[in-house]
DNA sequence: GCAAGGTC
């Protein structure tokens, strides 16, 4: 039996439905499917791993931890390098006892174990047991073994992996690569006709890109952690790519804070073409507005002289008419970070963006798209593609003219690989086939994928000068004179400004000016787009993994908010980090490690080498990185301290600060006088963060609070305040008391010292009928009941608008309602079409 | 309780 490996499932079904002669039988191995066929009488199975088997990790018996903890580095095995640098603290293994947890002799402890931890020894250790367990069981019974996972060094390394599980049970049968870069028949038949090694030096650099990212990520976020510890599920971690990533975001709010705004005046003009003289009532079709030529005045001085040169005219005369026409070339096919970007100013976050596109790719809508190709490969037959989007009434038109004009040109990106093809929709899908969400990704990547195939759209602008009383005003209109690709694709795009026809020499009526005071403006925060494109061009990440780079940040709170705000926390590790450990907070350290990589696969050195050298300089940089923890441990307790802030206590005066319950993890405000001041505020759910405003109504502090899947809200603090009382409203009959024969209304409010909302019965001292209800959005009565139980209807206004609903939990509707969308959602998803994918 | 890279 030959046993083929691939990187992910997918692949091993194209491989096989690509070279068996036959259909290929799906099977599975422990959970694990596999694919079966055969070949000139072979018996052949293909198993597709789940990208890294295996991961790296301190060797457990050297690093000594409890409770998956970082305790300290054992004393057994040697890790410790020829020499240390003399400026590391003296471990406590100095004592003549030696030093023991738990029984287990330590070398050192917590914080003075970090030095050793940049020695200590590493290992693979296995990460993915079910899929693990199948190979090793297929491996037993193959006679010869083919990896073919994908043709990089990430691939070369998964295979290396999944080689090195596969030749503890059976270190003899025959090994060789596979090397494609599409599906496509004519590619996967040359790959497996021409096999060759596995490359064992691109794997090993693999590897130590590996091994490399945990030293320094681990001894970093360690060091971070440890120095100023806040408790436990309070990590502030670093690493080769989120720290220069974090850096990037704190020199633009740094850009921002040394930023000085400058006044300066604009003069806007309104006209009417449809009068020679005004004024006018400025409504007609001929009235527009334009700036003076001179777009910002520097002074009022002069800004005021131009106001007076104009006062009292009346009348303005056109002094030149210009017209050019510019094309706007057609956009070029999506890669990951493109689509990323284009989805970001759609408002979906990269995150998302990746979570949707995973999906809709797993549903045979798009293709696959983690991808850096921007080239649609000759196998892609577009028409093919586009005759299969044209199922959705939308595109339809567009398809079927584009069909008509015969052969299709496709635009090219800069960048050409050929492991797959830009991101293109496989299927048509409807917004009734998929979410709202979901619907919005996949309609852009269809639109850019016909707008790929349009011609370049015309657009004619018109600059007319005019002439006030010696004083120069410039209009500018743009107007689309051939839509080319934007008749399908109209995302980012501004809209089409047209001035009246006018002639040089015409008069037209002037009704007057306008100067407005202006301060210009520092540069703008990243977007998650604006990021990840710079954080291509800096080499830091990968198509796979920025978007979670970003994510990161958010969650441990080095950031907020989009666009990307760096917190005083985020700030003060990247300060930190820059005076003591610089190489970990510039990309420089990603492009040294690529060359070192490139060095390693050509032979030329070795891993062993590469990672040495590696933790030499780490461990440099943290020798002086800990003499100064008392200085870090200030300015890290500062910036926390500052990001919790919200205001002055009102009853001692010290600091309101953002504070998690120890027991539940739940969020409140507490005084920092505690324990002698004991002053506190609920919250409500969600994520909160401190806003520098005022309540306008109580002058207490304010939050703001970010519930699951809504918009931000900001509240009042105090819970007295007005702007927090919910008007305590009759919703209906309680059902229980009418069914024992008496009556009693069931009202709404909300708890003051949990913030939330619920319906009771109004004689709760004998009756405990009670619902819970939404914690936001304006509440309505309906005089309804619901037919299941009885319950009143309630209508709640939510930022999606109102929503109408049974508050019961135990209603039976409950169960029916969670079916219905279950189903919804999966209906439309049971019966993807085929992928048309790359077959000619 | 660490990183970044695959993929689900």
């Amino acid at each position: 039996m030959k046993l083929v490996v691939t990187e992910k499932n997918d692949a091993a079904q194209k491989i096989a439905d690509l070279l068996g002669v036959k259909k290929p039988k799906a099977d599975k191995v422990y959970n694990t499917p596999v694919y079966r066929f055969e070949v000139d009488g072979e018996e052949w199975v293909t198993i597709g791993l789940r990208g890294h088997i295996l991961e790296p990790d301190f060797t457990p018996s050297m690093v000594y931890k409890k409770r998956g903890g970082w305790r300290g580095v054992t004393a057994d095995g040697e890790v410790v390098p020829a020499s240390l640098p003399d400026s590391l603290p003296k471990p406590p293994f100095k004592k003549k006892k030696p030093f023991t947890e738990d029984g287990v002799e330590l070398k050192a402890w917590k914080m003075d174990a970090l030095p050793y931890l940049v020695y200590a020894p590493i290992e693979k250790l296995p990460k993915e047991k079910d899929i693990i367990r199948s190979l090793k069981n297929l491996a037993k019974k193959a006679d010869s073994i083919v990896i073919a996972t994908d043709f990089d060094r990430e691939g070369e390394l998964i295979g290396s992996d999944a080689l090195s599980c596969i030749q503890e049970v059976n270190a003899t049968a025959p090994v060789s690569r596979a090397r494609y870069s599409a599906f496509t028949k004519e590619e996967i038949h040359h790959a497996f006709d021409n096999l060759v090694e596995l490359d064992g030096a691109l794997a090993a650099a693999g590897a130590s890109r590996q091994d490399i990212d945990l030293i320094w990520g681990a001894v970093l976020t360690r060091y971070l952690t440890l120095v100023k510890f806040a408790g436990y599920g309070n990590v502030r971690s670093s690493g080769r790519v989120q720290t220069p990533t974090l850096a990037l975001i704190v020199a633009r709010e740094r850009e921002r804070l040394a930023f000085k705004p400058e006044d300066y005046w604009v003069i806007r003009g309104a006209f009417d073409a449809g009068a020679a003289a005004g004024p006018t009532d400025g409504q007609g079709p001929g009235a527009f507005e334009a700036p003076t030529a001179t777009a910002r005045f520097k002074s009022q001085a002069e800004a005021d002289a131009i106001m007076a040169q104009v006062s009292g005219v009346k009348s303005a005369i056109v002094a030149s008419v210009e017209k050019k026409k510019r094309t706007v070339a057609a956009p070029v096919p999506f890669n990951t970070t493109s689509l990323m970007a284009a989805a970001s100013a759609e408002g979906l976050t990269p995150a998302r963006t990746m979570r949707i596109a995973e999906s809709l790719y797993m549903d045979g809508y798009i293709s696959y798209p983690r991808v850096d190709n921007t080239v649609y490969p000759a196998s892609l037959s577009l028409e093919d593609t586009v005759r299969a989007i044209s199922g959705n009434p939308a595109y339809a038109p567009y398809c079927a003219e584009l069909l008509s004009r015969g052969k299709l040109v496709a635009t090219r990106g800069k960048k050409e690989t050929t492991d797959h093809p830009p991101i293109y929709p496989t299927a048509a899908a409807t917004p009734d086939d998929l979410s709202p969400a979901d619907y919005k990704l996949y309609n852009l990547i269809a639109r850019r994928f016909l707008a790929t195939l349009s011609e370049a759209a015309v657009v004619e602008g018109t600059k007319v000068s005019l002439d006030v009383a010696g004083a120069s005003f410039v209009a500018k209109g743009d107007v689309l004179v051939k839509p080319g690709f934007r008749a399908i694709y109209p995302y980012g795009l501004k809209k089409d400004e047209s001035l009246p026809a006018m002639e040089q020499g015409q008069a037209v009526a002037f009704n007057g000016a306008t100067c407005t005071k202006k301060q210009t403006e520092p540069p703008a925060r990243y977007s998650q787009g604006r990021l990840i494109q710079e954080m291509e061009k800096l080499g830091l990440g990968t198509k796979s993994t920025r978007h979670s780079i970003i994510e990161r940040l958010y969650q441990v709170k080095y950031v907020q908010n989009d666009p990307l705000e760096p917190s005083q926390l985020g700030m003060a590790v990247c300060d930190a980090l820059e005076k003591f450990a610089p190489h970990i907070v510039h990309p420089e350290m990603t492009a040294e490690l690529e060359s070192e990589m490139d060095a390693i696969a050509a032979g030329s050195i070795s891993k062993d080498q590469v990672v040495t050298t590696s933790r030499n300089l780490l461990s440099e940089q943290l020798a002086d990185l800990m003499p100064h923890s008392e200085e870090v441990n200030a300015a890290l307790a500062d910036a926390v301290a500052a990001d919790a802030y919200v205001g002055p206590c009102p009853k001692c005066g010290k600091d309101l600060q953002l504070r998690a319950s120890q027991k539940t993890r739940s969020m409140f405000i507490g005084c920092a006088g505690w324990p002698d001041c004991d002053v506190t505020y609920p919250l409500p759910q969600g994520r909160v963060e401190a806003v520098p405003e005022k309540c306008s109504t109580c002058g207490m502090p304010q939050v703001k609070v970010t519930a699951f899947r809504s918009k931000p809200r900001t509240l009042c603090i105090d819970p007295n305040c007005p702007t927090n009382q919910e008007p305590s409203i009759v919703v209906g009959e309680c059902p229980v008391c009418k069914a024992n024969g008496k009556h009693a209304s069931l009202i709404a409010q909300k708890n003051p010292r949990t913030l939330k909302r619920f319906i009771r019965c109004e004689n709760y001292e004998e009756c405990d009928t009670g619902y819970p209800l939404p914690q936001y959005g304006a509440l309505e009565a309906t005089g309804e009941v619901c037919e299941d139980c009885g319950a009143p209807l309630v209508i709640v206004h939510t930022n999606r608008g109102p929503w109408k609903l049974c508050p019961n939990f135990d209603c039976p509707s409950k169960e029916k309602e969670a079916a219905a969308k279950s189903s919804a959602k999966k209906k439309p998803r049971k019966a993807p079409a085929r992928k048309k994918a790359a077959a000619k």
